[in-house]
DNA sequence: GCTTAAATTGACAGCGCTGTCATTAAAGAG
DNA sequence: CTCTTTAATGACAGCGCTGTCAATTTAAGC
C-alpha cells in the first residue's frame, strides 16, 4: 500500500566525489583530522554542506569499534539533578556526534560492580560520567579503570589527582548567600546543616561561619543546627532554633527541602516570611521556584558542569592529553521572596 | 604504554559454528524468526548462552538500516514525569535490544516541526513516544505520520482511532480518592480544579462530583473552585474556600502543587492537618512524599505506561499488527498523613 | 639541485550483522 | 510412491564507515 520509497542516503563516497578527493580524505576532513590540506578540507566541508550530509553513525561505530555512547551511571539521584546532568551531557554529545545514555545502578546490591563492568562491555561504552555516590566508590572506580575505560566524575567528595572531575565551590557560595542575608540587615542568623559525613554540607557550614566572622557576627554553637536534609527535619529544627536563639531573624538551610520545612514551621508559628523570618536554601531544586513563598537559594550550574565534563570525557576518549584534571564551577545565588520582600521573584 | 589488548568479540559466526548451523540460521534463531526448526533454535540459543553472546548493535543497525533507537519527544515536562517515562522506556528497550533516548522539543518555536523531522531522519529513529503537549499537536503528528514513522502517544487529550496510545482513567481515580475522604467521615469537601482546557483536570472534577453524588452529598458551585496548578493558586484558593464554605473539612486538589499550597495556607490559618482539614492531591510528584505532612494523592503508573507504550511501539516497528490501539491504566491511591492521622505514611 | 624527512593521500580490506534469493528438506496431495 | 507445495536453510553480497599501510606529494636541509 504505502510504498515508502527509500530516500537514497548521501554517503561519504558521494561527498568525496563531489569534492574531487578520495573517500578516505573526505572521511578525514569530516572528522577534523589534522592531516588534510586546508583547501581540500574546505572543498569537502562545502560538499558536505551542499548535500546536507550526515554521517551514518552505525557504520562509524562498526568500523571504528567504538560505540560513541557515553553513559551516566547514577544511583539514588533526585530527578531534577538527574535530568540536568542528562541535558548537559546531551549538549556536549550533540556537538560531537555522541549519544548520551543514563543508567541507574543500585550500589547496595552485592554484585553491582560486576554488573556495571558487564554493561560497559556489552554496550561497548566509550566513556562514563559518574555522579555521587558512585563517584566516591573506590572499588568501582578501580575496577573500571582496570578495564581501561575513561571517566569523568561530577562533584566527588574525595579528590585524587588520578581522576578527572568537575566540582563546585560550595564554601564560596555559602559565604555569598550568608553575605546577602547580612547585607539586607540580618544579624542573628542560624545555619541548619546536614549530615556530618556529607562533605558538601560541611563546606556550606564553613562558608556560613566564614561570612559571619567576616562581619564580626556570632556563629557559635547556638547558631548551628543539624538536620538530615528532609523537610521534616527542617520543621523540627525551626522549633529548636526558636527555643535556643529566639532573636534569630534569618535561617540558612543547607538544602532546599529543609528550608521549606523551616518555612512551614515558621508559618505555622505565625511568623511572616520574609518580614519576620527570612529563609534561604541551597540547591535550587525545581520546587524552590514553585514554592510559596519562592525560595532564595544557591543554584549550582549542573547543566554546565555536565556539559563540560562530557566534553572533557570526549577529548579523553579521542586520545587527547588534558593537563587540567579538574575544573571548578561557581554557583549562582538566586534571590526570591523568602528573603526579600522588595525583590520580586526571579527565575 | 597501556597495551589494552582487544578481547576478541564473540560473533554470530562463532555461535553458528558451535551450534553446527549456518550463520544465517543462527541469526534467525537469535532474532526469534519463526522460520527455524525448534531443535536448531535451541542449539543456537544454548551456544549463545555458553559464549555469553551479545549481538553487535552497530552491525545490526548498519545491516538492517534501522537505528534501534526510540526517542521520547517532550516539551515542558516536569522532571519527575520525564524520568519516569525514561525509566519505563528503558525497561522495554532493554528487553528488546533497543536504545531509549529523550529529546526536548520547544514547540513554541516556529520551525519545530521541521526540526523534529530532520532529527528523526538524521538519526534514523525507528519510533517515537510523544507525551503532552506534543501528543496533541495535530500538525506535528500529521507530518510525522507522513514520513511513515511509528509512534505511540502517552495520555493524549483527544483520542482518535487512528493513533496508538496509552491513557489512565482520571475520573475513576478521582472518584476513588473522594470516596476515601467520604469514608473517613468527611461530608463537606471542596474540589480545587485546574484550567478548563486541561482535560485531565475536568475528568478529575467529574470523578469528584460523581463520588459526592453517589453518597448524596452536595457538590454544588460552592464546592468547586478553580486554580492554575500552582502552589500559589492553591494558597489563594484555600482562603476563598474557607470564605464560601467554612464548614469544609477536606479539600481535594487536582494536582499536588495546589494541594501543597492549600496545606500551607491552612497551617498559616492555624488549622491542624489532617485533624481539622484533610487535603488530598493528584499526581504523586516526588515531593509529595517528602512534604510535611506527606500528601495523600493519586499516583498514575507512569513507568508502567511508558514501558507498555514502548513495548507496543517495538511491536509496531517489527511489523506486527496490533488490534488494540489503546490501553487503559489505573492509578494507585496513596494514603499519607495529609488525610489520615492514624495511617502511617506509605511510600 | 639533490637527498632525506615529513606531511598528505588513496586503495583496500573488513567491522558483524541482515536482506535477498536460490537451494534443499519436509509435508501434503493424489 | 511420485509430484507438488511449503517450510527451512545457507551462500553471498553489502550496509557506510574507519584502520592500515603503502604510495605520493611537499617541505626541509645542505
Amino acid at each position: 500500500m504505502s510504498s515508502r520509497l527509500k530516500k537514497k542516503r548521501v554517503t561519504v563516497t558521494d561527498i568525496a566525489k563531489e569534492a574531487g578527493v578520495s573517500l578516505k580524505t573526505a572521511s578525514r576532513a569530516l572528522n577534523n583530522s589534522p592531516h588534510v590540506r586546508e583547501e581540500k578540507r574546505e572543498a569537502v566541508l562545502k560538499a558536505a554542506k551542499k548535500y546536507n550530509f550526515r554521517p551514518n553513525i552505525s557504520a562509524r561505530q562498526l568500523a571504528s569499534n567504538r560505540s560513541y555512547v557515553i553513559t551516566h551511571f547514577y544511583d539514588n539521584l533526585n530527578t531534577d539533578y538527574l535530568s540536568k546532568i542528562y541535558t548537559g551531557m546531551q549538549q556536549a554529545c550533540h556537538k560531537n556526534g555522541y549519544y548520551a545514555v543514563a543508567e541507574a545502578i543500585d550500589c547496595s546490591k552485592k554484585k553491582f560492580i560486576q554488573q556495571t563492568l558487564e554493561y560497559v562491555s556489552t554496550f561497548n561504552i566509550d566513556g562514563l560520567i559518574l555522579s555521587p555516590p558512585l563517584c566516591d566508590d573506590a572499588a568501582l572506580i578501580f575496577a573500571l579503570k582496570k578495564q581501561g575505560i575513561k571517566m569523568v566524575l561530577i562533584s566527588p567528595q574525595e579528590t585524587s589527582d588520578e581522576d578527572y572531575f568537575v566540582f563546585v565551590d560550595e564554601e564560596k557560595s555559602a559565604f555569598e548567600i550568608t553575605d546577602h542575608l547580612i547585607n539586607i540587615g540580618h544579624e542573628h542568623i542560624a545555619f541548619l546543616g546536614g549530615l556530618k559525613s556529607h562533605k558538601a554540607a560541611t563546606d556550606r557550614q564553613k562558608g556560613f561561619v566564614a561570612a559571619m566572622k567576616h562581619y564580626e557576627l556570632t556563629a557559635s554553637r547556638k547558631n548551628l543546627k543539624s538536620g538530615d536534609f528532609t523537610m521534616q527535619s527542617g520543621h523540627d529544627a525551626y522549633v529548636d532554633i526558636m527555643k535556643k536563639l529566639p532573636e534569630a531573624t534569618a535561617i540558612f538551610a543547607a538544602n532546599d527541602e529543609m528550608a521549606m520545612g523551616v518555612i512551614m514551621a515558621a508559618l505555622n508559628d505565625g511568623k511572616k516570611i520574609p518580614e519576620e523570618i527570612a529563609v534561604a536554601g541551597y540547591d535550587n531544586i525545581r520546587f524552590s521556584s514553585l514554592f510559596w513563598p519562592s525560595l532564595t537559594t544557591v543554584s549550582p550550574p549542573v547543566i554546565e558542569m555536565a556539559d563540560y565534563a562530557t566534553g572533557l570525557l570526549i577529548r579523553l576518549i579521542s586520545g587527547e592529553t588534558v593537563k587540567n584534571k579538574s575544573h571548578e564551577f561557581v554557583s549562582e545565588i538566586i534571590l526570591r521572596k523568602s528573603t526579600n520582600k522588595k525583590q520580586s521573584s526571579k527565575k
